[in-house]
DNA sequence: AGCACGCCGACT
DNA sequence: GTCGGCGTGCTC
């Protein structure tokens, strides 16, 4: 019998397209099917036709896979998000289908085993070389290149027993093992107040779909809390789902889940290599591994049966972040849990204010945990006003050796811009002395954001994108931190031509490290950020050598943030805290009270009290002052009252529009005619257009409107009408942002 | 998204 | 005369 379905492709279209099927075909099952003059791999999504095309040019599905039918579930998710995004359904169904590798011939070993041929019935004569090899085999099949390995033998001597017929080739398909969780493998002794909170969250895994907020400070053992909870959902068969900024991947918290559970659990990110996404995909699909930890792509996968997400540092910007479709990772997940009808813990030490008010409201439950682990206490925090406690310049130390040699030639060393208060450089140097560990934060990549000439006033500026470009002294490299454009760093000023103006303007981390060195010749100084490191490795690498002590003061960006815990780290120094509080980030205040008590919280984490250092030029700022107090309460009061002023979420609802092309004429008649049609009306409001903070990225110029609407009102409809009004030029684009983190 | 079709400028 | 630019339209 010959039916009809409608396939949802991975292509950027919100329907579906009919294919005829000779069986029966599942909803969910996924099917190769002809599209154009390509093949392409969908999903049946509906049953039944839903075009009103003749049936003869309806074309036939090609094939069915062999994999388990995407659940209902997750197809529902598919739906909601492409509809809460205002995003192709396709696009979302391409973030389900990404392991391209499921869907091409899987991948065999070939072994040999012997068939019971005997060298006398093959004629051959008895050699040791050949007699080694039976007895090899007699213990199972092996690959030619393990034989040859395990029996000592060349390949032509394999060969030559293949020909014969006494060894037969045994295909075999490779598929990677993923060991389940070993519940009981190392429990860890847990506080009262952690064993309250792992009891509490283990309930809400015997009931359904719960969110619960596990808010615990710096420090205070959340992640083996909620190893709990997952070791309570395991039990029971089913998978667990843990979700972690890209970031925090590290090492450190794989060998916190391999000590808990003896295994290492299956992992999700963005660089993980094709052969390693397909059979994680397929395991996940297949039910095999038990526990996934993964980045935000991780969410869309299509797990057999899922029991339990956490959501970890679920606060963190990066769950927010546009790849292919804008979306908050967050979120969806909370809604893929109530879909799955399973419980969802979000895990944070400075939840955001959207959590902070749902937990209020009673729709989120909450634990805390308000004591550190063990002996460790929170470490202080003290202000540097850098109006008062000004930088002095230093001095380099004199060349040493062959160089002094030739000292009348050489000019005497000049002093040093300083970003380092003299109160801090007295810190670093007594922690230094007592022999222990300081940690210097910036969130400023390379060695200086600007470089400017003194004689003509001319900025470096990235030929793609409205910023400046920033110096880099280990590469050697000017480079735009927006769209990666790279050029050696030019002798001469490119605008007049001067030999002596360009100057470095600013500090990155790499100015730090060289003042520190300068500083202290005799510390051991390790820079950390994410263009240092070259690799996973070199983060890992560096955290591991801070870890055993070799490093006396590390000096990094965000990347130092998250996670990590050197319980040797007295003294945290953040070299300028107001630096977040410039940006027009919407939620700038918020993001950099978060990530300022996340750094705080990498001091003092064993038995030595931390002191935590903040250089600014405004020690007045509230957001500052909650953070010396420890007084996360009073910065939530101040952030929801400029909040419900300003009607911003959660009181209120915000979409971005993102009008961008290569042509400025035609993208800024778009954003014209955008604003000129735009949706007016009780509690709807449009502002812009404006040029986007950053006019020109990656070549195209960019115009944002903001849409401002009442919490009671359908975002998206308002959205989705406003767009149907206007009709756009194909080399323009808009992008839809709902509930925009940044203006950039 | 990809890819073909189609209509106008600088080249052997 | 053609090669090739990218604007428009289609894919069950």
């Amino acid at each position: 019998m010959e039916k009809i379905v409608g396939v949802l492709l991975p292509l950027p279209f919100n329907d579906v397209f009919d294919y005829k099927v000779q069986d029966d075909v599942v909803l969910g099952q996924i099917v190769r099917v002809p599209f154009g003059r390509e093949q392409q791999i969908g999903v049946a999504w509906k049953i039944g036709k839903s075009s009103n095309l003749d049936n003869n040019k309806i074309k036939s599905v090609i094939e069915t896979f062999n994999l388990p039918p995407l659940q209902p579930e997750l197809m529902k998710l598919v739906e909601w998000t492409a509809d809460y995004n205002l995003a192709y359904k396709g696009l979302i169904l391409k973030m389900v289908l990404c392991a391209k590798g499921v869907f091409e011939d899987p991948k065999v070993n070939i072994l040999y085993k012997l068939t019971g041929k005997t060298l006398a019935e093959a004629k051959l004569k008895n050699s040791s070389a050949r007699w080694r090899v039976i007895e090899l085999l007699r213990h199972g099949p092996y690959s030619r290149a393990e034989i040859a390995k395990g029996a000592g033998v060349s390949q032509s001597v394999i060969k030559t027993m293949i020909d014969v017929g006494m060894l037969e080739p045994l295909p075999v398909k490779k598929q990677k093992e993923f060991l389940p969780p070993k519940l009981d493998f190392h429990k860890v002794q847990l506080t009262a107040e952690q064993q309250a909170a792992a009891d509490y969250l283990c309930a809400k895994c015997e009931a359904g779909f719960s969110v619960t907020l596990l808010d615990g400070v710096t420090g205070s053992g959340k992640t083996e809390v909620y190893l709990e909870a997952a070791a309570k959902v395991l039990k029971t068969g089913k998978q667990v789902l843990i979700l972690v900024p890209e970031i925090s991947l590290t090492t450190q918290w794989l060998a916190r889940f391999e000590k808990r559970f003896g295994v290492k659990p299956a992992k999700w990110h963005s660089s993980l290599s094709l052969s390693e996404r397909t059979e994680t995909w397929r395991a996940v699909a297949e039910n095999r591994a038990k526990v996934l930890v993964g980045a935000r792509s991780a969410l869309f996968l299509p797990y057999a049966d899922l029991g339990l997400i956490v959501v970890d540092e679920s606060h963190d910007h990066s769950f927010k972040q546009e790849d292919a479709v804008n979306y908050q990772a967050r979120d969806i997940a909370v809604v893929r849990a109530k879909l799955e009808n399973i419980p969802i813990v979000l895990s944070t030490a400075t939840p955001d204010l959207e959590t902070i008010v749902n937990v209020e409201s009673g729709k989120y439950g909450c634990v805390k945990l308000l004591s550190r682990y063990a002996a460790a206490q929170m470490p202080e925090i003290k202000i540097i006003d850098l109006k008062k406690d000004k930088p002095v310049k230093w001095l380099p130390p004199l060349k040493s050796g062959k160089e002094s040699d030739n000292a009348e030639q050489s000019t005497p060393p000049k002093p040093q811009m300083s970003w380092l208060a003299p109160s801090l450089c007295a810190a670093l140097a007594e922690n230094l002395q007592k022999g222990e560990q300081s940690m210097l934060f910036l969130n400023r990549r390379g060695y200086a954001p600007l470089v400017i000439c003194r004689d003509c006033g001319h900025r470096i500026q990235c030929p793609h994108c409205t910023a400046w470009l920033t110096e880099h002294l280990k590469s050697g490299k000017l480079i735009c931190h927006h769209c990666g454009y790279m050029t050696n760093i030019p002798k001469v000023c490119p605008e007049c031509g001067s030999e002596s103006g360009l100057t470095a303007c600013g500090p990155g981390v790499e100015r730090i490290a060289e003042e520190v060195k300068g500083r202290f010749p005799e510390a051991r100084v390790e820079i950390l950020s994410s263009d240092t490191a070259s690799s996973f490795n070199d983060i890992s690498a560096a955290i591991s050598r801070m870890e055993k002590g070799e490093t006396d003061i590390i000096i990094g960006t965000q990347i130092l943030a998250k996670g990590h815990h050197f319980p040797a780290l007295t003294l945290v120094g953040i070299v300028d805290a107001d630096l977040g509080l410039m940006g027009s980030d919407l939620r700038a205040a918020e993001q950099t009270f978060q990530l300022l008590s996340q750094v705080s919280g990498r001091a003092g984490r064993a038995e030595k009290k931390g002191v935590v250092y903040m250089q600014t030029l405004y020690p007045e700022n509230a957001v500052l002052k909650a953070l010396v107090d420890g007084n996360r309460e009073e910065f939530v009061k101040l952030e929801k009252k400029s909040r419900q002023t300003l009607h911003l979420p959660p009181y209120g609802k915000l979409a971005a529009l993102i009008v961008s092309g290569t042509n400025v004429e035609t993208t800024s008649k778009v954003a014209a005619e955008l604003a000129k049609c735009a949706p007016h009306g009780n509690g709807v409001e449009v502002l812009g257009p404006a040029p986007a903070p950053i006019f020109m990225l990656r070549g195209k110029f960019r115009y944002r409107l903001l849409l401002k609407t009442l919490r009671n009102i359908n975002i998206q409809v308002i959205l989705q009408n406003w767009l149907k009004t206007i009709s756009v030029p194909k080399n323009v684009h808009v992008e839809v942002d709902i509930n925009p983190y940044s203006f950039m």
